[in-house]
Order: C-alpha cells, then sequence, then structure tokens
DNA sequence: CGGATCACATATATATGTGATCCGGTGCGATATT
C-alpha cells in the first residue's frame, strides 16, 4: 500500500489524505465495500478517482442529477483525465452508440440509475471490467428510491449482473435507517462504514416562532437586512420562492433570485453560477436548490417553512458555513406550516380508486391506458412490475398496503420534526439523537442554539469581529471548543 | 389547510367584502415537433 502516496501525488498533486480518505481508499484497493458518511465539503470524489487509477479497468459511477455528473467529468477532464464520460441524455443517439461500444476505453463513466436500468446499457456494461462500482450521494435511495425514482431501489438488481467489483456508497447525511437502507438495498456484503459525526458546531440552530404570512415575511426583512450573507432561504413551493422574493426586492434587496425546479435548465445553471461566484447574495429556493452547490462561506440558511424531515433539514442547514466559520440556520416556525407536507404525502400517492381503476385499465385493454400523474403511474407500474403473476385485484390489494405504509413512514417523520420544534432542550441534542448519535455536551456553548441561549445580536453586521474573532479571549476559546476538529464515530465491519 | 385569484355584489362611481375554485416538491429518459 506504500504506493497510495504516490498515486496521490501524480494524479492529484497532494502530498498529504484528508481526513478519512485513506481509510477509505484502502477499502476498496483490497477489495472491500465500504459505506462513507463524510462531513460536507471537499474530499469526497477523490476516494474513488483514486481507487479508479490503481484498480485495473473502468469505475461505474452513479449519480443523481446530470448537472452533478457533468460537474465531475469537466473536473476530471480539467486534471487532464481525457477516458470520463456522463452517459445521460445530453449525447445524441449516435454519440450513446458510440460510447457503449467503446465503453472499455473509459476508466470513469457517470450515470443515472435510470440509464443504468436500460438494456443495451446494462449489457454494455456487462462486457467490459468494471473496476469500482460507487453510488454518489446514497441517501437518495432511501430519500427516493421508494416512491419518487423507483430506479433508485434497482441498482444492488443492477450491480448483481456485473462482474463483482467493490462497491462504495457515500453520503454526507443519513440516520440509521437509511445507512442500513443503503446496504441492503446495494447488496453489499460486509461493508466497512467510515461514519462521521453529522454535527456542525459553527452552525448555530434557533427556530423563532412566526404566525402568519406578514409576522413571517416581517421577521424574513430584519433577518435578512441585518445579517451578513450570502443566504439561502428555503420554501415549501415554487410560488413561495417567487413571492419572498419580490417582497425583498421592495424593501431594498438587490442581488437576490428564486430558483425551484419549474425553472429552465439554463435559468437554473445561471443562478446557481452566480450565487457561486458571488454575484448574488441570497437565493429563494425549493429543496431543488442544494446538490452540487460547492460554495463554502454561507453565512445562514433561513426555512421560512419547515421541511418534512429531519436529515433533509441537516442536509439543508449543512451547506451553510463549510469554511469553519460561524454560520446560522433560523426557521420561521408556524405550527399551522405542517398542512402543507401532510397535503404533499397524501398527494405524492394515488388513492385506492385511481390505483385500481387504473390497474384494471391496463390488463382489460393495454392500448387503452387510463391518464394518471406521472409519479403515480411510475410508482403503480414498478409495484405491478413485481407482482406480475397476481391479477389486477390482488395488485390492487397489494400495492394499497405499500403506499399506506411508505405514508405512515413519512407521516411519522413529519410529526418526528414538528416534535423536535416543539421540544424545550437543546435543538443540537435533539438532532444528534435523531442520528443515534450521544451529544457530548461540554462542546455546546452559547452558540450552540436558542435553548443553549444563543442570541443572534453578535451576529448582526460583521460576523467576525462581533463573535470575538477580534474581541474577547473568552469568546476565543469558546469557538476553539466549537470547531475541535471530528473523530469518526464509527469504524467498523458490520 | 392556507393563500391567491376571480367573479360578483354592494353602496356609490372607486373601493371593499364574500364565496367559489384552484393549487401545492424532488428528475431521470424518451418522443415528437418546430
Amino acid at each position: 500500500m506504500e504506493n497510495l502516496s504516490g498515486v496521490l501525488k501524480k494524479h492529484f498533486g497532494f502530498d498529504s489524505f484528508r481526513e478519512g480518505q485513506k481509510e477509505i481508499v484502502e477499502d476498496l484497493v483490497n477489495g472491500r465495500d465500504a459505506i462513507a458518511m463524510l462531513p460536507t465539503g471537499g474530499g469526497k470524489s477523490l476516494c474513488y478517482q483514486l481507487p479508479g487509477y490503481i484498480l485495473k479497468g473502468t469505475a461505474v459511477i452513479i449519480s443523481p442529477l446530470v448537472a452533478l455528473m457533468e460537474d465531475q467529468v469537466a473536473q476530471l477532464k480539467m486534471n487532464g483525465e481525457k477516458r470520463a464520460i456522463a452517459l445521460n441524455s445530453f449525447l445524441s443517439f449516435d454519440e450513446k452508440k458510440s460510447a457503449l461500444f467503446h465503453l472499455s476505453e473509459y476508466r470513469f463513466i457517470f450515470l443515472s440509475p435510470e440509464s443504468l436500468m436500460h438494456e443495451r446499457v446494462l449489457d454494455a456494461l456487462k462486457r467490459i471490467h468494471i473496476s469500482l462500482f460507487v453510488v454518489d450521494e446514497a441517501h437518495c435511495i432511501s430519500q427516493w428510491g421508494h416512491d419518487f425514482r423507483p430506479d433508485y431501489s434497482l441498482i444492488g438488481h443492477a450491480r448483481r449482473k456485473l462482474n463483482k467489483a467493490p462497491c462504495l456508497a457515500m453520503t454526507a447525511t443519513a440516520t440509521e435507517e437509511v445507512l442500513k437502507d443503503i446496504q441492503s438495498s446495494l447488496y453489499m456484503t460486509e461493508p466497512i462504514l467510515h461514519v462521521y459525526s453529522v454535527n456542525r458546531p459553527n452552525i448555530s440552530i434557533m427556530v423563532k416562532e412566526a404566525r402568519g404570512l406578514e409576522d413571517k415575511l416581517s421577521q424574513l426583512s430584519e433577518l435578512v437586512s441585518r445579517l451578513e450573507g450570502p443566504g439561502l432561504i428555503y420554501c415549501a413551493g415554487r410560488q413561495w420562492t417567487e413571492k419572498t422574493v419580490s417582497y425583498l426586492k421592495e424593501t431594498g434587496r438587490k442581488r437576490i433570485a428564486f430558483y425551484h425546479g419549474g425553472l429552465e435548465n439554463e435559468q437554473r445553471m445561471l443562478i446557481q453560477q452566480q450565487f457561486i461566484n458571488g454575484q448574488l447574495d441570497l437565493v429563494c429556493c425549493t429543496n431543488a436548490f442544494g446538490m452540487g452547490v460547492n460554495k463554502n462561506d454561507i453565512r445562514y440558511v433561513i426555512h421560512f417553512h419547515m421541511p418534512a424531515r429531519m436529515d433533509a433539514y441537516m442536509q439543508e442547514i449543512g451547506r451553510a458555513g463549510r469554511d469553519g466559520l460561524p454560520a446560522i440556520a433560523i426557521t420561521l416556525y408556524d405550527p399551522e406550516d405542517v398542512q402543507l407536507p401532510l397535503f404533499m404525502i397524501e398527494k405524492e400517492f394515488p388513492v385506492r380508486d385511481e390505483l385500481q381503476a387504473y390497474l384494471s385499465s391496463i390488463e382489460i385493454d393495454p392500448s387503452f391506458k387510463l391518464e394518471i400523474e406521472e409519479t403515480h403511474e411510475r410508482f403503480i407500474l414498478h409495484h405491478a412490475e413485481k407482482l406480475k403473476s397476481k391479477d389486477w385485484n390482488e395488485k390492487t390489494d397489494q400495492i394499497w398496503k405499500i403506499i399506506q405504509e411508505r405514508q405512515q413512514n413519512k407521516t411519522e417523520k413529519l410529526w418526528n420534526m414538528v416534535k423536535w420544534y416543539s421540544t424545550e432542550t437543546c435543538r443540537r441534542s435533539g438532532i444528534l439523537a435523531h442520528f443515534g448519535e450521544k451529544s457530548d455536551s461540554p462542546s455546546f456553548t452559547r452558540f450552540c442554539c436558542d435553548y443553549c441561549g444563543m442570541e443572534l445580536a453578535p451576529y448582526y453586521g460583521q460576523t467576525k469581529a462581533s463573535l470575538g474573532y477580534e474581541a474577547a479571549e473568552g469568546w476565543k476559546n469558546e469557538l476553539k471548543l466549537m470547531f475541535k476538529v471530528s473523530e469518526p464515530i464509527v469504524q467498523k465491519t458490520k
């Protein structure tokens, strides 16, 4: 293993590994499966790129967004690696055909779970020697695989049809339940877990009660005008991102934009790029914004509406303060807001009548298909495929059962979130408990959260100065405690 | 469930109130059309 540092220097120009990287690389090179839950920010891609250079063959990387694949390929090409390709809908038919024909010539292949399920793609992958099978942003398996993007739940199935190669799943935020989901869904064999704490001590957490729209908007405006940016504002609907932007523009904010899934691709890329380059101070967005936003100086994240789950909340606030400097997460909490996510959980799945009508329609006359929502249809077809031998009545019963379980599961997570908002104890310990971590309370200071005595005043104006970088010694020591380097909390075979 | 939007009525000629109605997040790939 002594040549690891040599490869590190040769291909990446680094003299030493960052925390966690070396161990993960070693596992893969030794042919072991691994799950890596690393603190947000730098160095995740090195965990698969370096073994990709050591092991013979082609590394396959599953990625959730075309934009992420393109980023990774561009990054590799900047480093002088030409044998990288993203197999996605950006390619023309001919380009794709040619790429599949010459597949073995690539060292890194990026693709979505949906592409992986295509027979032509899978057949081409079967013919080449795969060095490494990587799932990036692996929490998507748990977050989307059960309903929104069912192909995410079939990755493991496809993987077993390929030559046996070490498997790496990477994510920044996952509960124990999600880690288990990832492991079993990918059929990993005795994976080594590299799990680091989700705690981000430099992010102070605050919940401010706000009742009704007017109260919220005025509190938001106050916060935005006094806090130092750049900042993110998360809203629960597309219309809200647009509304808050026009409100804040009226009250004098200028470099601000909204972002949601309904925008043109070009527009989305533009806004993300402008925000990263510092041409925008503020982005009001839905949960569409986040993955692939590599910006390390975000100073605050405000939730204009509450998120539906704790792990989503952690992912969203975790976008702040990646530079290690003080940052804040504030939720404007209105207990009434729970109605929105509740409604969405209802709407996400077909009702029983719809399910039954659709199943009978495709069985009786496949040429006449009942028109239903695309997500509903995909969900039904995915599960109907697994119940091929049953008649439509039995399919209806079984799938309806699954729908009820999914809705129950999601509702439970939502109520956990609500419970966290309304529990009167340290916010951070509440979060850590949710992730199965024990909280070592000595590291909690008055910057921790609203229950530990955090106040907003010091964050107003120049953050660094008012938080004690150039002020009292006592504050400095408290900050040092907050920024202590995290140790891996789990590193064992499961 | 909350909010926005619109049609309509009301007491007066421009604004306000009421009820009906609609809508609400996340993205891959494929296909057809300009």
